[in-house]
DNA sequence: ATCCTAACGCAAATATATTGCTTTTATCCC
DNA sequence: GGGATAAAAGCAATATATTTGCGTTAGGAT
């Protein structure tokens, strides 16, 4: 049920794995997420449906792992060292990428595939090591922590995504970020 | 796929509904919700699975149901009327409620039956005139909406508690709840 | 009381998931 | 290179789950 980094990492191995990724790639192109099946991936990889299940476990399992190499880790935006537009415009970006048909097929994916027990998902993980960029480009404010600027900035546009009704409004992270660098800014004792 | 609400919501369709859903629950209690099964249920509960398929769609979808039905609406707080007292004192015990056993269940049980696409839960619904009586009680702080207050201390707990991998900190929401506190006031002119 | 039909039961047909055993083939070690 | 080893894949039989057509039951309305 649980996925195992395969222990062999090159070969024939690989080879199934690629074929099985770019059959559920394009499948759920083809005929949507809902409508996929083990058996119609394993046919279209050239495998047979017993090395998915046993490789992967279900079909939950074998699209989050899909989805989460759609996440991109990088940090497309240029530090310009000051704190508040960094982390604002980062915000921006985050928010929209995150606010997309593909953004919110990933999220419901990755959710789909979540056991409910272990650690969730390498969502919150990719998202970490910009902040500290950023935090530590800007040499970093007064009692600011990473986590503190994930909880202000990230968890209303997770938590919204999944669980709220409306859309996401326009600038929800970008205001939080200024809002938080703000606070950061009150508790610096003036020179 | 979708959950119909019962057209008849008495006779004979509700007497199913209550047996499948007290079977549910007898059965997470007994085996566990990762061994449950369509059939299981409609065995304990006296059914047919077509009826279970019919009615439910899926398995994920009826435990999601059951799931949201355990979701308690009220606020079993005593107010005083101070808005930095009773929003910490509500948000300490929502995130010793969430970040339970029962409480992270229902969580990944509700997530499991979200389609993705409608509106995710009743989760966040629930919470929302709670945090509207505390703001109203309050008088209430310029500034401040329920929705700010439930990024602020709603989304933390529900992020982490679905994406993070170390438990949620001791005091997280609470700390939220007075930073939150905290800023409104310092908008409120000077009288 | 009688009609209407949503909801259920039954059972057959289909689809999906699991598993024991065999075969292939990376990888390791000489 | 060449052989030993075991992980990973294939195959096929089996078990389990899901879907579906059709007849039946019983709320709820007239």
């Amino acid at each position: 049920m649980s996925v195992r980094q395969a222990v062999r990492p090159g070969g024939r191995s690989l080879r199934v794995q690629q074929a099985v990724h770019a059959a559920v790639g394009e499948l759920i192109a083809e005929v949507g997420r809902d409508a996929l099946t083990v058996p119609q991936v394993a046919q279209r990889a050239g495998v047979t449906s017993s090395t998915i299940y046993r490789r992967w476990g279900d079909l939950a399992t074998l699209v989050s792992d899909v989805a989460r190499r759609s996440l991109r880790t990088d940090c497309p935006i240029r530090l310009t060292g000051d704190f508040a537009t960094d982390l604002a415009a980062w915000a921006e970006m985050y928010q929209d990428e995150m606010d997309s048909t593909p953004g919110r097929n990933m999220v419901r994916d990755v959710l789909r595939g979540w056991d409910g027990t272990t650690a969730a998902c390498a969502l919150l993980e990719a998202v970490r090591p910009v902040v500290e960029t950023i935090l530590t480009a800007a040499g970093p404010p007064v009692g600011l922590s990473a986590d503190r600027v994930i909880d202000a900035v990230v968890a209303p546009v997770l938590m919204r995504l999944i669980f709220a009704d409306a859309p996401l409004p326009a600038g929800l992270a970008r205001e939080a970020a200024l809002r938080v660098a703000a606070v950061a800014r009150t508790n610096v004792p003036p020179s």
